[in-house]
DNA sequence: ACACGGATGGAAAGCGCTTTCTATCGGGCA
DNA sequence: TGCCCGATAGAAAGCGCTTTCCATCCGTGT
């Protein structure tokens, strides 16, 4: 029922292996020959199979983006921008290019006569491209998927063994992690069969694996946000404006992220002379932020500023100081984190710190495409810049 | 160097046809046996080759969720809920529960020795409850990966070809499509091929594909929004407040959901008998809403109020009448489309259009793996609910 | 006590493609 | 003119797994 390789190869009174050699286009084939392929594809409209071809070359050109949720713009924007990195052909951001590009593309192969040509047309062109003998690893255009884990541990395993079963070309985690030793020794094992098994491996926004175990090659390319220092900043920041009874909304416990921002957030107290203020745990949502701001205020009343895990929670601080008829930052100033696309809409305008999730997602692209080469020691830091806007300012009488 | 059945069938003294039916439990298989296969599968860490069992078997256990700008929440938001239904072993929504349970989850399975049997032991567990001669058609624990096209048509039929050579299990096209005739047969007539050769395919969020040829069964099950309503209703909020000059900063040209909300709002206006006011296009993106409205203000400097093609556009609207010293709803009056989750945190909160992206993203992940039935017809619409909020008040002296 | 059938396990034939290893065909060179 | 080589194309051996027959084995019914 459906067409094969070998449909093809009858058709075109070629060897089946002459076809695979013209769609994978790395051995010499006469052009009459290749031509005579060609329109034999196009005519029954094949399409390889999949799985057949990964299992006898022992490779796909799946890259698997793992991200916690999917629904957050923090991650969006980095596996969108990873994924332009990888599957534009080169073109590097499509995803920007998108809104505007919304039209047209579709006929750029006026070619083709019924409209589904038009697909295997695309196919042959990107042979083509790299039938110019192009090296193994170079990597050409690859096919990115993003995995959501949800923030689950055990889900992030699963996917990593799906990405592995299908010998994915390259898997990119982003995002913190889960700080359990347990689950931590679980995934970088993982990571170690699939490097060995030729996957490339990149973290984007992670902290780094531990060491590899000898005189090894790292396993994973890492790019990781500069979380503490950015926190320092931003809470030097409302020192510097006067605050000494500063609240913090953190992130879930035992997550990385999380961690490093308080880390960075203490560290900022500490070298002040300022004594820690209260500080609650919760979910990266705003109504955890909500929730959390009321909390705080019951515990500290004369709190004069909230530092929050992240915009979104953010907006929830906002929301519940609104709701308590406290102005900001009038009676308490808010910030925020990562500097999402909508921060600068809040009312005020939140202060943030910026981590340039566009670039460094493009470039965990590169680093899993193998465009680009890993970094010094196979870690990045990447600097994260404090972005002062309206909803901090000096507290009342200072 | 990689662990095949043959190994495992060595280890455990069975054939390699033994080792597969314990691993797939479609079979009997005496326990003694299959406790002596599940030892070695433990043992050599066994993970199966994703291609050679699709390949064998002519199926493989992923979806594909094509999504626009995997950046939007819009998006993300439908693809974290589908995900949820198909990943998350029937637990329904995993993806909300996540924050929560981010942490504990990896500890569930205290027996294992190494911490990469975890992972082993936790697919052993799902063939186990699948063991229970579970019928072809219930469709077991399948892998959802989302897909960006960037809004791209090339890159629609791309991974639409793609999921197609992977055999995956079912395909959810998600969001409004292009409107160009060329594209939407290609498309068609992917989808007609994906779904004889047996994957399920889920339009969510998006019109109906054309009619089956003839008797034919459904390509897609189809959950369509029903934005026209939804438009419509918005407008005539307006209306009834007294508007009359209306701007609207529509979405990119030629897309279904630009054409549908355009027309729900030009109905409004045609019954109540209200010229229609200017109409600018532009972009899903907070700075398409700030030019557009910068354009709609100079043709119109009178405008009472501004309808804007989606929440994140409303964003941007608000900012430029703010830059402008306008006063929201004083002045002009703004409003949304979606309710995303931000919409409730605009300064005035944003009046909009709700969508239920949640429910409609679970629906849509059931459909794709048969959990559901398929809506009477192949199609369901899906109401669209006014959410009227501080961003709309009746225009100064009405 | 003997034949029969249910319960298990093995053998082996592919699934559709990639990739050596060969075979063939012309030319260029000595 | 004859030989060797580069350029092409084909043959065939898998890749690792599923699944359709078959072959056993043992408990039962009579």
């Amino acid at each position: 029922m459906t067409v094969t390789l070998a449909d093809v190869a009858a058709r075109a009174r070629v060897s089946p292996a002459t076809v695979s050699r013209v769609l994978n286009g790395n051995y010499p084939v006469a052009a009459a020959t290749r031509e005579r392929v060609m329109r034999a594809v196009d005519e029954l409209d094949y399409v390889p199979n999949g799985p057949a071809s990964s299992l006898a070359a022992a490779t796909s050109d799946l890259v698997g983006i793992l991200v916690n949720d999917i629904a957050d713009p923090f991650f969006g924007i980095m596996a969108g921008a990873a994924q332009g990195a990888i599957g534009a052909g080169g073109a590097g951001d499509a995803l920007t290019e998108a809104g505007r590009a919304a039209a047209g593309t579709a006929h750029e192969r006026p070619t083709g006569t019924s409209t589904d040509k038009a697909t295997a047309k695309a196919t042959d062109k990107t042979s083509d491209k790299t039938s110019e003998k192009v090296s193994e690893k170079a990597g050409g255009e690859k096919l990115a998927v993003v995995c959501n884990t949800g923030g689950s541990p055990a889900r992030e395993l699963t996917y990593l063994t799906l990405l592995q079963r299908q010998r994915a070309a390259a898997v990119i985690l982003t995002g913190g992690s889960l700080e359990d030793p347990e689950h931590l020794a679980a995934v970088a094992a993982k990571l170690a069969r699939l490097a060995e098994a030729g996957t490339r491996v990149v973290l984007c926004g992670r902290p780094p694996l531990g060491e590899p175990p000898a005189g090894e090659p790292a396993v994973a390319a890492t790019l990781a946000f500069d979380n503490r220092t950015g926190a320092r900043r931003l809470t030097e920041h409302l020192l510097a404006l006067g605050h000494r009874r500063i609240g913090y909304v953190a992130g879930p416990e035992n997550r990385t992220t999380t961690r490093h921002r308080l880390e960075g957030h203490r560290a900022a107290l500490a070298a002040a002379g300022v004594a820690e203020g209260p500080t609650v745990h919760g979910r990266y949502d705003r109504s955890s932020g909500y929730e959390a701001t009321v909390e705080l205020l019951g515990r500290e009343p004369d709190l004069t500023a909230v530092v929050s895990a992240n915009d979104t929670v953010a907006l929830g601080v906002c929301a519940a100081l609104r709701d308590r008829g406290l102005s900001i930052p009038g009676d308490v100033s808010v910030a925020g984190f990562d500097d999402l696309p909508f921060a600068v809409d809040a009312v005020p305008a939140l202060t943030t710190v910026r981590l340039p999730l566009h670039d460094a997602g493009a470039r965990a692209g590169r680093l899993a495409l193998g465009t680009e080469a890993p970094p010094q020691g196979g870690v990045a830091t990447i600097a994260a810049e404090l972005v002062v806007r309206g909803s901090t300012g000096a507290p009342r009488g200072a």
